[in-house]
DNA sequence: GATCCGTGGCC
DNA sequence: TGGCCAAGGAT
């Protein structure tokens, strides 16, 4: 099946028209390393300046390791997938005490981090090693299905793994790095999924989709379910000296180690505010007085839900206990102005640049 | 195996 | 506009 011949001509596209990104600059196992987790089911524009902000403030393992969880999720802040930046965390700080600070060199060591699963660790064993793991993303997926014409549902990991042995049988053992990286590249820039380039592919002439007409039938993926939508109502509570409340999510739950403000889902037949006072009285135990209209509605779009976040602006009750987080986590009285400081999820930040601009 | 986990760009 | 997609991993 596989050839030098198609080997050859991969390598000799890539190293013609690779784009010059960062990480590619240096064979160093870290800044792979952080690359590789900013890329999972990221796109490299989105990824690039968070890239360059990190590597600058966090330039080795030692430096990441040492500094607070909450710094690195403000570095982190808009990238989405907060788990891979507590999962980083915890594995610089692995990568110290079990290593003494020396980056991992072998397989089964990678896997053992805290992050680090089937892909990144082949795409570090190869990029920075030169080891031959083959790596297998989506890039790969869609273009081996192409190039091999395989019909089966690749959300099946039956057909993934027979895609891997496509990908292993086809890895250039001499430069596996490089290999892995024009499959991922190829897969990125020409045989995407929508509209491919088939005349500038160095495999157009012996892919089985581009020769039966048929590259849009490949990859095939069952239909996902469509996701269901929540109406989330926040209070953003204003003590006397016109600081607000946040409070802080847990480690092990959504958007992990973020900062909110408080509140959550409307129940069936519930009035917006009621929400805002129901939810305030069982995760702080405060009793709050709030606004019948919310002054800013936001709509967003998680992985597997939909939501519309109403905020509203709410007081303390004369006589009410002052808050206490039943689940134990951090809250906090903050300025306006010092909501930058921390880090928020997508949607709550569009929020605090509302309060943020009325606070000045 | 199925589900959970963010955000931005695209059509 | 709504659904799809992106260099996946953990549970």
């Amino acid at each position: 099946m596989a050839s030098d011949a198609d080997r050859n001509l991969l390598l000799e596209w890539y190293r013609r028209v690779r784009r010059d990104l960062p990480w590619r600059r240096s064979r160093d196992p870290y800044r792979i390393w952080i690359s590789e987790i900013m890329l999972q089911q990221t796109r490299v524009d989105q990824a690039l300046p968070y890239y360059e902000r990190f590597t600058t403030r966090f330039p080795d393992v030692t430096s990441l390791a040492r500094t607070d969880l909450d710094e690195v999720l403000r570095l982190w802040e808009g990238l989405g997938y907060y788990s891979r930046a507590r999962n980083m965390h915890k594995a610089a700080k692995q990568i110290v005490e079990v290593h003494n600070g020396r980056f991992p060199g072998t397989h089964d060591e990678l896997l053992s981090l805290q992050g680090i699963g089937p892909y990144t660790a082949a795409a570090i064993m190869s990029i920075a090693f030169d080891e031959p793991w083959p790596v297998v993303d989506g890039n790969v997926i869609r273009v081996i299905s192409r190039l091999y014409g395989i019909g089966e549902d690749v959300r099946l990991s039956l057909t993934q793994k027979q895609i891997a042995r496509h990908a292993t049988a086809l890895l250039d053992r001499s430069s596996p790095g490089d290999f892995n990286q024009a499959m991922m590249e190829l897969g990125a820039t020409v045989c995407t999924p929508k509209a491919p380039s088939c005349p500038s592919c160095p495999f157009q002439l012996r892919c089985h989709a581009y020769r039966n007409g048929a590259t849009g039938k490949y990859p095939f993926k069952s239909p996902a379910k469509k996701r269901p939508h929540h109406q989330i109502a926040v209070g953003v509570v204003r003590d006397e000296r016109g600081r607000l409340l946040i409070a802080r999510r847990p480690d092990n739950a959504m958007l992990g180690g973020l900062w909110e403000f408080p509140g959550g889902k409307q129940e069936d037949d519930e009035a917006l505010p009621d929400t805002v006072r129901r939810e305030l009285r069982e995760e702080l135990g405060v009793e709050v007085g709030v606004d019948q209209m919310p002054f800013q509605t936001v709509r967003h779009a998680y992985s597997h839900f939909t939501i519309t976040l109403h905020a509203f602006h709410a007081t303390l009750e004369q006589g009410s206990a002052p808050p206490v987080p039943q689940n134990g986590e951090p809250i906090r009285w903050v300025a306006a102005d010092e909501l930058v400081g921390y880090a928020f999820p997508k949607a709550n930040r569009k929020i605090t640049e509302t309060l943020m601009r009325a606070g000045k």
